[in-house]
DNA sequence: ATCCGTGCAAAGTATTTGCAACCTA
DNA sequence: TAGGTTGCAAATACTTTGCACGGAT
């Protein structure tokens, strides 16, 4: 099989692991470079693969994505709408960056910057909680949206 | 049956919207605001209210929390453990809270603070999105989990 | 009396798991 | 070759829906 995912040290990511970089994880990662930007379910990557004549199993999907999740190579994020959505971490990113959710269509649209910085100061110096990660949606109308109401 | 959730016109409010203001959704009302600070699934109300010798159909709590959302009076949020936790929206707020997420123990902390104006300023700035609500969730260790580590 | 609400059971849907066959290192 | 991997099907688990009965206005 092809391997169009470049990832510097990603096979030995997977060996460290002690996973073995299979044609199929190949393939969900190459699904998933080729939309970057976008936020694909288990279910989305089993069609686009589809289109390319290509079938794998929706569990081993599943399993591959909650690997690579462990692994750290991609970001699983529930939209509350009843599945979880992936995409690759970006590795300049240190946290989460933040999503703009537009409640008509649907859109998901990705904002780069953190600026979380003092609010996060502010709950360690006032709640004592040692912070990790965090998750942030902004529900409302995307550009289009907004202006055809 | 008893009336003990107190919240000034709450049942114009059903009435509003065209809804009848029942047993079975005055103890659902009746368990969330016994349990301020807590984020109920419908299960745990569902047990909750069977402590108290007191059956209600899942199927009806779930239809009642659907329409509590849809009418403004609690806040479903999706944690990443599988289902939507409840819990009553404080009419004071204008935009929905914040959350610290042990992921540990996997308790929930409120956070009531907003902090976000600047971040949703930016974000209308630089993006042509029309905020209407936001959900931000820190994931880390507790005050108690972080000091047995 | 009418219409909404309830609750049981069945259906739905995303996800997980068991297991035999398969493939990779 | 040995042990991880795959994929089908079955099992889970939360949530939704159909429908007949019951209750509220």
């Amino acid at each position: 099989m092809n391997n169009n995912f470049k990832i510097s040290n990603i096979k030995e990511k997977f060996h460290q692991f002690g996973y073995k970089y299979t044609g199929q994880r190949q393939l969900v990662l190459d699904v998933l470079s080729a939309h970057l930007g976008s936020h694909l379910s288990s279910n989305d990557i089993c069609e686009l693969l589809k289109q390319k004549q290509i079938n794998i199993g929706q569990s081993t999907v599943y399993r591959t994505l909650v690997m690579l999740e462990k692994m750290q190579i991609v970001q699983g994020t529930n939209f509350e709408d009843g599945f979880t959505r992936y995409e690759l971490v970006n590795d300049n990113e240190e946290h989460t960056h933040h999503h703009l959710i537009c409640t008509k269509c649907g859109s998901i649209t990705d904002i780069k910057s953190d600026l979380l910085e003092d609010l996060e100061q502010y709950i360690v110096d006032n709640y004592d909680f040692m912070i990790k990660d965090h998750r942030l949606k902004f529900f409302g109308l995307c550009k289009n949206c907004k202006d055809k109401e």
